[in-house]
RNA sequence: GUGCCCAUAGCUCAGUCGGUUAGAGCGCCUGGUUGUGGUCCAGGAGGUCGCCGGUUCAAAUCCGGCUGGGCACCCCA
């Protein structure tokens, strides 16, 4: 039989890596709700159309990405590959018009069917935060600075910088869209058989493609700022003096640009060198187009995903677990008894490994591998005298205390 | 989906020009110690060299295919 493995793009999380994992989760969920976001979760798997209709048709994620299956009554259902549709989706469904503004947090995993590499798995996991209904830039700016307090949170902000850029509005983009497309479809034999194919798809992403000689043309490309309108220009200039006066500093990014129709005005990345290849640790922009075009009521939206896995690769300080004793019976009576004076401390709130099988010597191991400080040892002696034997496994020393003494002994 | 690199003990890795019984460190097990871990000492177990085929007197070693892994492209958190 084939050796058993995790599915290609899956990892299992160990107390380790879990520890770690959760170190992430737990810092943004505390960071989010200083901001007053409220945790929320949504289903992993929703229908197809949810994904498909805003993603974008032609959109990777949508077309070659996406965990997709028929369930049982034959309806397309697929595993979410990211959750801002959800959240919008639940909006809809909920009804939430009324509550506006709304600020959410979500953690969980996500599903892309992707080649795996450094940073980058099938099933990952995110946290993130939206803000819906608030149209204004004061939005972009809280948002932007929550993602900069995890990160300082985490200890990671130093080796990551921020990115931004602006989409302009739908006036602005369908005009810079015109330029673009005009510019490069005068330069198209010049292109790179992939930049001739996004010329057509989505002209937009032209100007960050990879290539050398598609990179070459586009730094001679028409630029955005030409062509925002007022408005988005202002709206933009707004957004970044908020980020100066909250001294968050930024890159100016042109290359910064989302695919998809829905989004507008602000995006940005966090992005890290640490990481290889994959260097976006924390991503997100304006999408106030996103909840009408799923049928929804026009509602502005911002906010902004972080990969976990990224992130606890890069936050290498996480705090330790919280000690454990060892309660260490001797002989049969001492198991029996070992039950009940285990339960209480526990319910005194100390954590206590009870040594369940083997020897005194077995036992003492278990003890010594897990990293206990304290073991408590319980023999035929020591309930003869109403006492247990506590000692100290870093230096050895050993006393006795009485049992119903034990628990406040145990307390730090 | 494409490219490059990799696959030897539980883990991390050596393994010379293709040549006798494939090694090390860590870990694991036993004993030194019948109620004492970690440290120390002595001993031990553990390998279809990823799989299939080819070349050769001889393959862990060379060649091909497959599977798996990593990284990069693409895309993105």
């Amino acid at each position: 039989m084939a050796k058993l493995r995790a599915v290609r793009g899956t990892q299992d999380l160990l107390p380790e890596a879990w520890a770690r994992h959760h170190h992430v989760e737990k810092t943004a969920r505390r960071v989010a709700f200083l901001f007053n976001y409220r945790s929320v979760a949504t289903p992993i798997f929703e229908f197809t159309d949810v994904f498909a209709r805003t993603l974008g048709e032609t959109s990777d994620v949508v077309t070659k990405e996406m965990y997709t299956f028929a369930d049982k009554g034959g309806e397309s259902l697929t595993l979410r590959p990211e959750n801002t549709a959800g959240v919008a989706r639940a909006f809809i469904s909920g009804n939430l018009q009324q509550q506006l503004p709304l600020k959410y947090f979500y953690s969980g995993p996500m599903f892309r069917h992707e080649r795996p590499q450094k940073g980058r798995l099938r099933q990952f996991h995110q946290i993130g935060i939206e803000l819906l209904g608030v149209p204004v830039p004061a939005a972009d700016i809280e948002v932007i600075q929550a993602g900069a307090h995890v990160l300082d949170a985490l200890g990671v902000r130093d080796v990551t910088r921020l990115e931004l850029n602006t989409l302009g509005d739908a006036e602005s983009r369908t005009a810079y869209r015109e330029a673009l497309v005009a510019y490069f479809t005068c330069r198209q034999s010049e292109l790179s058989e992939e930049g001739r194919s996004r010329l057509l798809r989505n002209p937009l992403r032209l100007l960050d493609s990879k290539d050398g000689r598609d990179r070459a043309i586009s730094a001679e490309a028409p630029r955005y700022d030409d062509y925002l309108n007022a408005f988005s220009a202002d709206f933009f200039a707004e957004v970044c003096e908020g980020l100066d006066t909250l001294g968050i500093a930024y890159r100016r990014n042109p290359r910064l640009v989302r695919g998809l129709d829905y989004y507008g005005h602000t995006a940005f990345e966090f992005v890290t060198d640490a990481l290889g290849a994959q260097g976006a640790v924390i991503a997100g922009g304006r999408y106030d187009g996103l909840i009408s075009t799923m049928g929804g009521p026009l509602t502005p939206g911002i906010g902004w995903a972080g990969g976990i896995e990224r992130l606890a690769m890069l936050a290498t300080d996480y705090p330790e677990a919280p000690p454990v004793v060892s309660l260490v019976p001797v002989g049969p009576a001492a198991e029996k008894a070992a039950l009940p004076l285990a339960d209480s401390l526990r319910r005194a709130g100390i954590a206590v490994d009870l040594g369940l099988s083997g020897n005194l010597k077995r036992r003492m191991q278990q003890a010594n591998r897990i990293g206990a400080q304290l073991a408590v040892l319980l023999g035929d002696d020591e309930i003869a005298k109403g006492v247990a034997t506590l000692r100290d496994m870093k230096d050895g020393a050993q006393r006795e205390v009485p049992i119903d003494q034990l628990a406040a002994a145990l307390t730090p």
